[in-house]
DNA sequence: TTAAATACATGATAATCATCATATTTTAAA
DNA sequence: TTTAAAATATGATGATTATCATGTATTTAA
């Protein structure tokens, strides 16, 4: 994890236009600049980690990254995804505990730091930056709450089918407009449906067989999405 | 549910001291008094439906109340539980969208509710609501983030008994000290740990055998809490 | 480049859990 | 009170899913 200070400007960052410190004024953003910390990240690499104090919160520049809780067996689940703009360690943070789930890099990743202080003064000054954190707590709720009716109510194929469905709206697609943008491992993403790895793996063969996907490694192409939706019944 | 307008004065009210609104002003009490609704509903009904449009919150006065989403084969997964001081229904009306999961009440309940725009000028008004908003919204969203590990990993008995736990920690015990103090149905039961009527049915006569509970109708005796702790598996 | 390690894949099997059937008890209604 | 309806309980069965075993492919490191 590589750590240094800030080289560039916070209003040059394409993300301040749609993150939590969009309505700075130029005296915050010349404090932003100044306090705030560049991470670099490798694909891998550990953000932090679970039980542990926060100091600060996260802003990703650049790059995507999953937040994952471990269970008693060592398994872990994959509670939430993060990319550019997303703020990531900021519900441990502002409720003041331990993180209850860890965050690592899924490739290689930008992100600010913004140390305690940094943020309680914005936070005091600034209104319209609690609103927005508000805003995504209540996200981050809701998705969490259909997370929760998902895993007790649907069996493992219409997760899978809805799992995937979910990554291609947050990462979206490459240039050929089929293959998922996210590269995660097999055991990630059974991580991420919250099955067995062996599971996951079953079923995304399947989806092959049925022409709804194309794998080429761990490339997922995604060929047809109407049977995808059908299949995770998301609208019914 | 029979709706009133306000009988009492707000400061009287028990749970002002904890709850969101406990910095006000006196100015503000005066205001509350006179825009909040009293709210009164029987055992079983409803507060507000999935899919619907939130004008306002509820505040709980007295009462027990479940939050829960409805899956496309009609079950129902309860989200979360509320009791007195809790607040209901925030979620939805913070973001400005309709209600994912319906409200209905466990026993006889008193709610306050409180319309769009007091709210609204009372967060505006007053930073230490939003403060209070934001910390529930971090606890929801920690517990939301356990059960979902939870129902990712842990088998059915595991998390009967670990909701056993919670019921009693969000609910205590009655005077005999070991009869939890809500009331729930089997199939309840079963929506709030994500199984099947049966299976939560089954798991109960089981811990009844080996001398966890006592059962008598909906009356759950918790006998031996801590072989429920270690069959849970909380702390490892 | 080759070997070792890791990840992926698939079959066989076992455990978990849901569903169905049915009986009993409890609650509600006539 | 008596009856009907609903909730609870339990057994039998089947489906789903996890685990184990093993083989193949891919990646990593020497």
């Amino acid at each position: 994890m590589d750590i240094g200070h800030c080289s560039y400007d916070c209003r040059e960052c394409p993300n301040c236009k749609i993150s939590v410190f969009s309505d700075l004024t130029d005296n915050e953003f010349e404090t932003l600049n100044y306090e705030k910390t560049i991470v670099q990240l490798h694909k891998g690499q550990v953000l932090f980690l679970q039980d542990t104090k926060p100091h600060g919160l996260y802003c990703v520049k650049k790059g995507k990254l999953k937040v994952f809780r471990k269970g008693s067996e060592g398994k872990e689940q994959i509670v939430r995804l993060a990319t550019d703009a997303d703020v990531v360690g900021y519900r441990a943070f502002i409720s003041d505990e331990n993180y209850q789930c860890g965050a690592a890099a899924l490739e290689e990743t930008t992100l600010c730091y913004l140390p305690r202080k940094l943020v309680q003064t914005m936070m005091d000054e600034n209104v319209s930056i609690s609103k927005k954190i508000m805003k995504l707590l209540t996200d981050d709720l809701k998705n969490a709450e259909i997370k929760i009716s998902d895993l007790a109510q649907k069996p493992v194929r219409e997760r899978v089918a809805e799992t995937l469905l979910t990554l291609k709206k947050k990462y979206g697609v490459e240039d050929d407009g089929v293959t998922l943008n996210v590269t995660l491992s097999r055991e990630e993403l059974a991580n991420l449906v919250g099955t067995a790895t062996e599971s996951l793996i079953r079923i995304l063969s399947e989806f092959k067989k049925e022409g709804f996907l194309e794998l080429e490694q761990k490339k997922i192409k995604i060929i047809d999405e109407l049977h995808l939706y059908a299949t995770a019944h998301l609208y019914d």
